[in-house]
DNA sequence: TGGGATACTATGGGCGTCAATGGAACCATG
DNA sequence: CATGGTTCCATTGACGCCCATAGTATCCCA
């Protein structure tokens, strides 16, 4: 198990604290990730969290801009600057600040929905939402592509 | 045995556990597979499963758009969100979710049908319908084809 | 070729462990 | 002294793990 998959709807507690699930926590581990890395996600309602791959895949995006111009200061400031690094308590649990749990609209619960190398953190109604839609589109590139017929798969599946 | 065929009907017992085929616990064991990786699949009242051929499928599928672009992120989620990875017990019996017996409209008996790298999970009486609307694709494939070869798979078998 | 023994699969149930959650004690800080 | 945050402990409920049983197919040997 190397990968953030599956999705875990976890409460709140009295102080705001919140089990991250053990699935994720057992991926943390063999990342040799202290913390959980995380800033708010660009356009969505969410959190994204992770450890060392999501860092490494934000430094690639901030290096891919060509150094000083604006547009990377604005990236790295809006990416870096809006982001922390949570720490678990012995349970496994975090806490939220403020500002990521309104950006993301989280009152008494939240849902960890995972992404492979990172996963993200919502509201649990929004994210029903936005898995319904997100499936919706995937059914959509499923015709487009042609696989469409008796139980094939996304890409190819001709027969010859 | 490096492939899944032939379907089984199992029946779940009181808590919720259905033994895994054997002749597919072979092939999975053979894949170095931990646990038995499952998505719901879209557009059909079925399960997705299978072992890493199956997640490498899926990863492949994600890893064709670029990071932090907006389909990526919207295929991540379907995929990766909705998918979990069961583990069999002793046994070699899993425990489907409820989200996942809830998709494919299963109650007290499932039904394994194998699709060569991968298999579904169905309700067996739903299961049936599915299969006579494939043999009826089948035959009208073959008819356009001249009545030759094809007839196994519907995607196509990959050589090894 | 037939009968018995054997191996294995599917299924049922009990028990222990771990995760999720709540709450209390303890330290730091103003 | 009050307050907030952090660490530690306790409960409960689910899940994983183990053993038991029955039915079936297979194999071996007479």
């Amino acid at each position: 198990m190397d990968r953030f998959v599956s999705q875990f709807i976890l409460r709140l507690d009295a102080k705001g604290r919140v089990s991250v699930p053990a699935p994720f926590r057992a991926v943390l581990v063999q990342d040799k990730s202290e913390g959980i890395f995380c800033c708010p996600a660009v356009g969505r309602p969410a959190i994204e969290a992770g450890g060392s791959a999501l860092l490494t895949e934000i430094e690639q995006l901030i290096a891919s801009y060509p150094p000083f111009s604006e547009e990377r200061e604005t990236i790295a400031t809006a990416l870096y600057g809006t982001s922390e690094t949570l720490k678990m308590d012995g349970e496994g649990r975090v806490t939220l600040s403020d500002p990521m749990k309104d950006h993301a609209g989280i009152m008494d619960a939240v849902a960890f929905i995972g992404l492979g190398h990172k996963f993200q953190i919502w509201a649990p109604d929004r994210l029903g939402a936005q898995l319904s839609e997100a499936t919706g589109a995937v059914r959509r590139l499923r015709k487009r592509l042609g696989a469409q017929g008796a139980a094939g798969q996304p890409h190819g599946a001709r027969e010859k």
